[in-house]
DNA sequence: CGTTGCGCCTGTTAGC
DNA sequence: TGCTAACAGGCGCAAC
């Protein structure tokens, strides 16, 4: 379940393999890894070269010699893998794009909630994630305003957190993670914290953030493993999330976890009250 | 209009 | 032991 941390280490992977190649062929292997957006067809990105790639929140995206962008999402179960042409397909390969010097970047995805999809230039970003609000290390991310979002909201943090329109790239485990932090209930209301404590979250998201993007940095020396987007979740160093039953390492009360919005929640009832 | 809930999908796990 | 059912979750859209 790639979240800004893990998608940002596929993103500096990518880059590492990809900048400078052109895309020879382009094989769509399953009719959902397109997303119905896309403004054409893949194919259509046949003989384009890379030039840049880029990420806001959860949403990569391919610089090319082109007027669109080449956009891809994850999902929960995507991932990019380049391999030498002839390598044996993964069981859930979706997309096969031929390069240059005889390397395939790949696109497996076992859950198919991933996509690629060609969207036109809105300025810097795809016409697809104009919607789609900057992320905590964004310069455009505005700290004061997305509070202010935040409080003008009728709903529940824990909720108001995943929305990518307020701000984008936080997932269901960092979610937890950056209100256990931050010792604040999942449950409470958006319009009842003091800009404080808001302030108190985001800071704590940005923390928890930072120490994923250092791990998925450094766990691996390997530049190939990174861009298989393998860097994953290091499950040892999450403090709520999947810990129900296990002790807070704070106060050693047992970790509750309760649904909001059809997704399990992990908090500690005594840190974190409403 | 803003908020909530559902469906998409498949490997794994819990329960009968 | 073997089967079925529930579960996991990001996103977009439908419904309230």
């Amino acid at each position: 379940m790639p979240e800004l941390p893990e998608v940002e280490t596929v993103r500096r992977g990518l880059a590492q393999w990809c900048i400078g190649s052109s895309i020879q062929e382009v094989h769509v292997l399953h009719p959902r890894a397109t997303n119905l957006r896309s403004i054409a067809p893949l194919e259509e990105i046949t003989g384009a070269t890379i030039e840049r790639i880029s990420r806001r929140g959860k949403f990569l995206w391919f610089e090319l010699d082109r007027a669109y962008f080449l956009v891809a999402h994850l999902g929960m179960s995507g991932q990019f893998r380049i391999h030498s042409t002839g390598a044996p397909d993964e069981k859930h390969l979706r997309i096969r794009l031929v390069l240059n010097d005889h390397q395939e970047l790949r696109f497996v995805d076992q859950r198919t909630f991933g996509w690629l999809a060609l969207s036109t230039r809105e300025g810097t970003a795809p016409e697809m994630v104009t919607g789609i609000a900057p992320d905590i290390f964004d310069p455009l991310f505005d700290r004061p305003g997305v509070v202010k979002k935040f409080r003008m909201k009728r709903t529940e943090i824990k909720r108001a957190l995943l929305d990518q329109h307020l701000m984008s790239g936080v997932g269901n485990i960092y979610a937890d993670e950056s209100l256990w932090r931050s010792k604040i209930h999942p449950q409470s209301r958006t319009d009842e914290l003091s800009p404080q404590k808001i302030e108190r979250v985001l800071t704590a998201t940005e923390a928890v953030m930072s120490k994923a993007l250092v791990e998925g940095g450094t766990s691996f020396d390997s530049l190939y493993i990174n861009v298989n987007g393998e860097s994953g979740y290091f499950e040892h160093s999450l403090e709520a999330y999947g810990r129900e039953h296990e002790p807070c390492s704070r106060c050693a009360t047992q970790i509750r976890r309760i649904v909001i919005g059809a997704r399990s929640s992990h908090f500690c009832p005594r840190c974190q009250r409403l």
